[in-house]
DNA sequence: CCATATGCGTGCGTCGCGCACGCTATCCTT
DNA sequence: AAGGATAGCGTGCGCGACGCACGCATATGG
């Protein structure tokens, strides 16, 4: 039984996948939100404003990394640097509000994707499956 | 509801669980099976001996890519060119018996990660748990 | 029989990445 | 109070993976 979930999380993972995906979700973003930057944009997103090392260890990233990507995500005008209040050595880096509106309607489009594609699930089922996905990737192998 | 797939989606794909995983999973093997070689492996394993061309397409990457990483692997023992039997300019790619071997233990291992997560489940949710997330991926924004 | 098309492998430029260095600021010890 | 050790950041460098385009071998169609 363990198979049958291996197979669907093999096409998740997969390249082309995760490509299609990423392409569809950012139509008519500008250059800069491609799949290379999004991870920076989505994990400050996700935990608020935080200096580049701190990033870096959370995106699975050399700091160097970070810097560029966020460099690139700050001409873009999504970024801004912000000296740290307390440590002047250090910028924290935070979302501006379009890049705040960028991820708003990044993870708008992706919630649509994917309750469209559960429309024609009876509703328990649906939510059901989403209490257990969120579950399963939680205490899963994937944590 | 959306959202909350989508964040458990998000942490699926995010490139340190990706690597993760995979650096667990191919724990111990050679060193030819790394994140780079092992979708053409297990492509070949999916579909069956095939021409590199059509691996391309599938693993979503160009030709020239497949032909370096069909080579590693052939160096490592686990894939063999063999003639196509019709046109002689064509190789085909076979998994040598060593290739199905590594093919079948890495499925194996993800499947007892898979079932170990499982375990506590009641076993009727983890049953249809495989289900939905089954018919998810092939209905959804994934096909 | 020759021109065009197809499959393959390789050279080349590009890009993302990790590592290591220099610079600045902070911390700690004396 | 001062100075050496430490930490954060950004950049140069080399490496590896990728796509593109070319050359070679074979196929195919006129």
């Amino acid at each position: 039984m363990g198979y049958e979930i291996a197979d669907a999380l093999g096409l998740l993972l997969r390249r082309t996948t995760r490509e299609r995906l990423h392409r569809s979700l950012t139509e008519g973003m500008g250059e800069a939100v491609d799949e290379v930057t999004y991870p920076v944009l989505s994990a400050l997103a996700r935990t608020g404003p935080r200096s580049a090392a701190d990033l870096a260890s959370d995106v699975g990233l050399d700091r160097s990394g970070v810097t560029r990507r966020a460099t690139r995500l700050e001409q873009a005008g999504l970024v801004r640097r912000e000296p740290h209040p307390t440590d002047r050595r250090a910028a924290l880096l935070v979302l501006t509000d379009a890049g705040e509106r960028a991820v708003a309607e990044l993870r708008r489009r992706l919630a649509d994707h994917i309750t469209a594609s559960l429309a024609a699930w009876p509703p328990g089922a649906a939510r059901e499956f989403a209490r257990s996905l969120h579950r399963f990737v939680a205490d899963g192998p994937f944590a």
